[in-house]
DNA sequence: AGACTGATATCTACAGCGTAGGTCTACGAA
DNA sequence: TTCGTAGACCTACGCTGTAGATATCAGTCT
């Protein structure tokens, strides 16, 4: 029936895995592979193997190994609760935030996966569960009285800024390896002598990186910047402030800029 | 010698590509096949046939193929120039970025390696030329009286800025194909009719997406936000203004908002 | 009881992959 | 002439994703 043994040699993902298999033994034993091991690590056959099963069979649960990956995914972001009746979005937002960051430092490794699946897939053809957060959060601004393109621009705004932070945010723990901060300098100590100079000199700041301050710093920024570009529509009457993103940028372009095409 | 005709059945490089081989050669070519076809559709074998050379005769330009699509990341960052010497550093900034936007559209299947390598790669080791932009923006900055941690701080908000945004644009391209835009609301018309009713009703707006005008919008934010919490030493005196960009973040937390641990 | 049906699991096989290790050739220096 | 070295090539290994055919099961209908 459920034949090929574990593999008691190599490791395995649940208790004794030679059970029934469902999509969601597959994701979490992919997850499990990925977190321990990395991405590249990942293979159809791999998989298999650490559920005692044939590969083939994985393909009654995923067409292909492209479609694992993405629900890998979505299985990681559907940790992500936005709760669409908070009175206060702006908080709401903040807690997502956070909440996205914990989700992304708990499972480095689908970060990648994360950030550029995405890329490969139109909108409307991706999993529903990564499409959720997207429905969540445009309640939540409606709610608040904004409009839709405003609405749909304070997401974007919202996961550009996280997508950016989290992989600087990874960067720094790819850098720091839990050694000595002596020996960090060390690894910054062989890039050429004359080239770097700032950099080299750089190499205690950068151990002391700060990950959630930074992020709650780019925030500030953030909903500061968004609160006085775009203005909810104040339930009663239907007049606005600072209607268009686009125009507002347009006004403080600095003077001496140089110019370059918009599209 | 050169032997192994370029597969003139196959498409090649450059024009009789049977002459002598060079990294440049190499990395000009995996670039090609990269912007032409993605990523994954570039193989060691594929690239060499390409060159109308051996396989294995890659591997004297490159240790790996991990290192070679590194080389083609730092090529395509090579592109990127920084002045240093721009007396207006936010100016200056807006330009890198307005800049880095038009590489990342020239090649936007590069985008994914762009974010993606370094986070594989110890800052120290990774190629110098993806370090080059980094050193002259802190000599920008430095010069501009900004201290390092201060400098260092700013370069990571631009770039994860970038990054950020430039994943949001290249989803966006994905989404709409240059046909007719009822066809892309085709496209959210197959999502479940009762889960995603704001999603579906943005399909005009998700269409009118602009790229430029949101990096814009993206860059005022920032750079007025940066402007406003840091403040470069003016050259005499040494007093600073709004030091500390954590405490600066940890004062106007929202009240109401749900707490989260820091790390 | 027997036959049929659909889901689940397995097996076999193929074309392609990255690359270790060895060899062949050409050329400049000794 | 001999040697060393750089560049290219060849072979082979173990791995990959997955198409296609086959086996095994549970349940239902006759």
């Amino acid at each position: 029936m459920t034949s090929i043994p574990p593999d008691p040699a190599l490791e395995e993902c649940e208790p004794p895995t030679g059970g029934k298999l469902s999509r969601e033994r597959m994701l979490a034993c992919a997850l499990e592979i990925i977190d321990r091991e990395g991405i590249e690590k990942l293979s159809m056959r791999r998989l298999a193997r650490a559920l005692g099963h044939d590969p083939m069979s994985l393909y009654r649960y995923a067409p292909n190994k492209a479609a694992l990956l993405d629900g890998v995914a979505e299985t990681v972001l559907a940790e992500l609760t936005v709760d669409p009746t908070d009175p206060d979005w702006a908080a709401q937002l903040r807690a997502v935030a956070r909440q996205y960051r914990r989700i992304a430092l708990t499972h480095p490794n689908v970060v990648p996966l994360l950030v550029t699946r995405p890329l490969a897939t139109p909108l409307a053809l991706r999993p529903l569960g990564t499409l959720r957060p997207l429905e969540a959060t445009l309640a939540l601004l409606t709610r608040a009285g904004f409009n839709g393109a405003d609405a749909l621009h304070i997401y974007r705004a919202l996961f550009g800024l996280l997508h950016g932070h989290l992989l600087n945010e990874l960067q720094e723990l790819v850098d720091n390896p839990q050694e000595n901060d002596d020996l960090l300098r060390l690894g910054l100590h062989r890039l050429p002598i004359g080239e770097f100079p700032l950099l080299r000199g750089l190499a205690s700041t950068l151990a002391a990186y700060d990950g959630a301050a930074e992020l709650e710093s780019g925030l500030d920024i953030l909903l500061t910047g968004l609160t006085t570009t775009l203005t909810p529509i104040p339930s009663k009457s239907r007049t606005r402030k600072g209607r268009n993103v686009t125009s507002a940028a347009a006004e403080n372009t600095p003077p001496g800029g140089l110019k370059q095409r918009s599209s």
